[in-house]
RNA sequence: GCCGGGGUGGCGGAACUGGUAGACGCAAGGGACUUAAAAUCCCUCGUUCCUCAAGAACGUGUCGGUUCGAUUCCGACCCUCGGCACCA
């Protein structure tokens, strides 16, 4: 009896049904208890989307589904990341509109995921570039304005001369672009940035509050950098060339050196000073006689990239000024260098160098042997400098230092120094962060418009808000111009305007937004997308967020995570949102890996890329015209992530014909856990497909057997002989539950896979049609096998669950309820071990007592045998559980 | 170098708060059905010893510790993946 299971059919089918049903639809208004899970809206690539990319929309998707049939009322909404470079580097290598070319990419994302049976509610499709979107990024930018934590600045900007654009500087990724790959400079812009630094306590500390792995705060953490310190002040000694007066900088300066250290109890220590080379300083504090070298080494480290400098192999080098300062304990006369281990970008750019405590200051002093003087010495140690043959971090106790001689090298000595400089006015305690403000200008042309104006009489203005969007003007050429500036610059339509304030001729800003504007609050924007006064709701947003769920590439975790969290902070502090962490739980899914063929590099190709002493390359993927006349025996196959450029994806159109979405989803359920990568196989998915169809099979074997009251009747049902498959199937409900709850599907599916054995074993697929012994229980498994199933396979659930005569979606159908009392085992399996090595195993009543299970495990044949010369020492009985007898 | 995750059969992976290691699946081997194949169903499947069985020993990266008992806890080390890195 059974029926054919017509996947193509079924899948098509249903998908038509739940879009013509808005069977997805999310309610504002609902009895239910919410929940809100999103996954990262994904930037609409051109090549479309590919297995890979389900690895965290199916997932989600059953958890979704999962959660509704729990009885919630679930928002789950998907929309495009479309603003942005990536979107603009795809046209301009299409020769394409963005305009015209990301709806169509949209629309083949939309199909592909409905293709997979996802269950978004479509009415809340959101594209971050258009109009009705980023008119309220553009809001909040002049929000952030108005809070003063939006500024233009003239600053030295991390460059990628591929992408012709300023990058932030979570946006390098050691020395390189992360879109492109290729080198970035430093070069000096007026830019816009956002003060995110100002946040950075509350960005760490609320890390607390959230259910996100260890491993992913520990990255947030990481990046924010913070530390703590003393700024201290070094006066610059006026040189001895021109004894009487500094030069005119020197003297707008207050003539002197700020330096940052976490270590000022070292202050006595401090034989010399160092500015990193850009320092604002060097030009003035270098002597005359000095200045050719100065200026050479200068030179010589700005030809530097980024990556070289990173280098923490290579040799220190450095050059005199030829200036000194004075050491504010002990007022010594210390010199003045200039070397590019000091970072212009963090703290001061300048240090105080304690070369006997400091690794990086002794191998500097030691190459140019500059004075070392230890200020803490412990027993055993080295005695002297010339003893030493590397910086001595920390301990023992203090010498060399005045009045602070003799105090142990500890966290309260180095308060105690701070308080002194302050009492003195030396310096004061300073937390210092690694994290750098959010640069957002871009100088392209695919970006939200910064809604600023540049007026001569007025300066910088912004547009007042009744005047959003500024539009991003509709244009043949959008490349990049190269010369630095936007495109947008070319337009004098767009450039040329009057100024809000005093109605004057004025120019627009030509900078746009970098795509982390538009993701860094379109999760708010899910709650009202179609909200033309306001960016959502108050009380949507409100009932909906925060995210309680949110899946994505660990890939975010340190850019569009800290600038969401930012952002809302923002939104909440000017009473916006009633929360201030907008994702509670945070998931990363793993990837799919595809076995890939390619090559070992040849000999050239190492020594010459580019960027100098790049990463070792030690594979390459072989191109699909290469492969063809690539000798068999040299390809290295290895497994690698599924991507386009790789040559090596797999679609899911072509898996959906070939076993159909919902051995697809099962499959990228069940092969590893949602966080780890998978290893995509054919033979993996056919397991997967096998499953299916014995699912199928069974329940259409048995469905003439079906009675849909089974419930009122089913107590009364002598199942005696088959309750252990009643029992499994209760356990069954539980374990699903539970896992989904925890997000682990892969364990779900092998738990229904158990059940589906233990079921078929019981009663078995004939061909005729099977005897009716025991009707209701056979009636509940089906029921509940098929809600089960749901989250996994919901094509085929929903047809069985018509099949079976129930109106309705599954989607809205109750989630099977666990009965504890059938799920309980009346009997277990008692362990016998004897010094902890196994020895037998008894079944014995699930009540017993332990004294019971002690005389039973002592009994048994198998263990009599070794107790025989064993001197019974000690029983240990584990209740329902285990004896081990310790002899 | 620092921080975080992870090392379990031929493979992917299970194992809740220390208590039966290897669930579930893939691959492999054998068998049934079939003219044949596919599909399906049944059996075997960590290693070693023993002719087989019964049975035994070993076994969760390595070494050591705690414990009646360790994949699980502690210490040291090795490997691997991810993040950060002359961060003052």
């Amino acid at each position: 009896m059974t029926r054919e299971y017509n996947f193509r059919e079924i899948e098509a089918r249903w998908q038509e049904t739940w879009e013509r049903e808005k069977t997805f639809k999310a309610h504002d208004d609902s009895d239910r208890p919410k929940t809100y899970c999103l996954e990262m809206f994904p930037y609409p690539s051109g090549s479309g989307l590919h297995v890979g990319h389900l690895k965290n929309y199916v997932p989600m998707d059953a958890f979704c589904r999962y959660k509704s049939m729990a009885g919630f009322n679930v928002l789950h909404p998907m929309g495009w990341d479309a603003f942005g470079q990536p979107a603009e580097n795809e046209a301009i290598k299409k020769g394409r509109n963005p305009r015209q070319m990301v709806p169509e990419y949209a629309a083949n994302y939309k199909r592909t995921l409905k293709l997979a049976g996802c269950s978004y509610d479509w009415t809340r499709e959101i594209d971050s570039s258009l109009p009705e979107y980023y008119r309220w990024t553009q809001w909040i930018f002049l929000l952030l304005y108005k809070k003063g934590l939006a500024y233009r600045d003239t600053a030295p900007i991390n460059w990628c001369p591929s992408c012709k654009t300023g990058l932030a500087n979570e946006e390098v990724k050691e020395g390189r672009c992360w879109r492109c790959d290729n080198p970035v400079e430093k070069r000096p812009m007026p830019q816009w940035f956002f003060k995110i630094t100002a946040y950075a306590d509350r960005l760490l500390d609320d890390l607390e509050k959230l259910h996100w792995t260890e491993g992913m705060k520990e990255m947030q953490r990481d990046w924010i950098g913070r530390s703590e310190g003393a700024k201290v002040e070094f006066k610059i000694q006026n040189s001895e060339s021109c004894p009487e007066k500094g030069s005119p900088a020197q003297q707008a300066n207050g003539s002197r050196i700020q330096v940052f250290t976490t270590r000022p109890d070292t202050l006595f220590g401090a034989t010399f000073m160092v500015l990193a080379p850009e320092h604002h300083l060097v030009e003035d504090l270098t002597l005359p006689e000095k200045k050719a070298e100065v200026e050479a080494y200068i030179k010589k480290t700005q030809s530097e990239t980024e990556i070289e400098r990173l280098n923490t192999e290579r040799t220190k080098t450095g050059v005199f000024t030829g200036s000194y300062a004075t050491n504010p304990v002990n007022g010594e006369k210390i010199p003045i260098w200039i070397a590019d281990y000091v970072m212009m970008g963090y703290g001061t750019g300048a240090i105080m160098a304690v070369p006997a405590h400091d690794q990086r200051d002794f191998e500097f002093a030691r190459k140019f042997n500059i004075p070392i003087r230890m200020v803490f010495r412990s027993e055993g140690g080295p005695a002297g400098p010339e003893e030493m043959t590397q910086a001595i971090p920390d301990g023992g106790s203090m010498i060399n230092s005045g009045q602070f001689d003799g105090l142990p090298n500890s966290k309260e000595t180095i308060s105690k120094f701070i308080k002194w400089l302050e009492q003195n006015q030396k310096g004061r305690g300073k937390v210092n962060y690694r994290l750098r403000d959010w640069l957002i200008s871009r100088q392209r042309y695919w970006g939200a418009p910064i809604p600023m104006i540049h007026c001569p009489k007025c300066g910088i203005v912004p547009v007042p808000e009744d005047q959003l969007p500024v539009l991003l003007p509709n244009v043949d050429n959008y490349h990049p111009s190269g010369t630095g500036e936007s495109p947008l610059a070319n337009i004098p339509e767009f450039v040329n305007t009057n100024c809000p304030k005093c109605g004057g001729p004025a120019k627009r800003e030509t900078d746009t937004m970098g795509g982390y504007a538009c993701s860094s609050w379109y999760f708010l924007r899910f709650a009202d997308p179609h909200n033309n006064d306001i960016f959502a709701d108050h009380q949507k947003l409100g009932y909906w967020l925060p995210v309680d769920i949110y899946a994505g590439g660990a890939e975010h975790i340190r850019s569009h995570l800290l600038y969401s969290r930012f952002w809302t902070k923002v939104l909440f502090d000017e009473g916006y949102l009633n929360f201030t962490e907008p994702f509670l739980t945070l998931h990363n899914q793993g990837s799919l890996l595809a076995y890939t063929p390619g090559r070992k590099p040849r000999a050239n190709e190492n020594a010459e890329s580019d960027g100098g002493e790049a990463r070792l390359v030690d594979w390459i993927v072989l191109k699909p015209e290469e492969r063809e006349a690539f000798p068999e025996d040299q390809i290295v196959w290895r497994w690698a992530r599924m991507s386009k450029s790789k040559g090596n994806v797999v679609t899911p159109d072509e898996i959906a014909q070939k076993y159909g979405a919902d051995s697809l989803r099962v499959y990228e359920m069940f092969m590893a856990p949602f966080e780890d990568d998978i290893q995509w196989t054919e033979e993996g998915i056919n397991g997967s497909f096998r499953f299916v169809n014995r699912v199928w099979r069974w329940i259409t074997t048995y469905q003439p057997v079906y009675k849909a009251d089974w419930a009122a009747e089913i107590e009364q049902e002598d199942h005696l002989a088959v309750r252990s498959v009643r029992r499994k199937l209760h356990q069954t409900i539980k374990k699903v539950t539970d896992d989904m709850e925890r997000f682990q599907f892969n364990t779900s599916v092998a738990a229904l896979m158990e059940l589906t054995n233990e079921v078929q074993e019981a009663f078995p697929v004939k061909d005729d049609v099977p005897a009716a012994d025991y009707p209701c229980l056979v009636s509940e498994i089906i029921e509940t096998l098929t809600l089960l199933m749901a989250p996994f396979t919901p094509h085929m659930s929903e047809e069985l669950w018509q099949m079976l005569g129930h109106k309705g979606t599954t989607y809205k159908a109750q989630w099977p309820k666990s009965d504890l009392l059938i799920a309980a085992n009346d009997e277990i399996t008692l362990v016998v071990q004897i010094n902890g090595k196994l020895r037998d195993r008894i079944t014995v009543p699930a009540d017993i007592s332990d004294e019971e299970l002690k005389k039973i495990a002592l009994n048994s044949e198998q263990v009599k045998k070794y107790l025989v010369d064993l001197n019974i020492k000690k029983v240990v009985v584990v209740p329902k559980k285990l004896v081990n007898i310790v002899g």
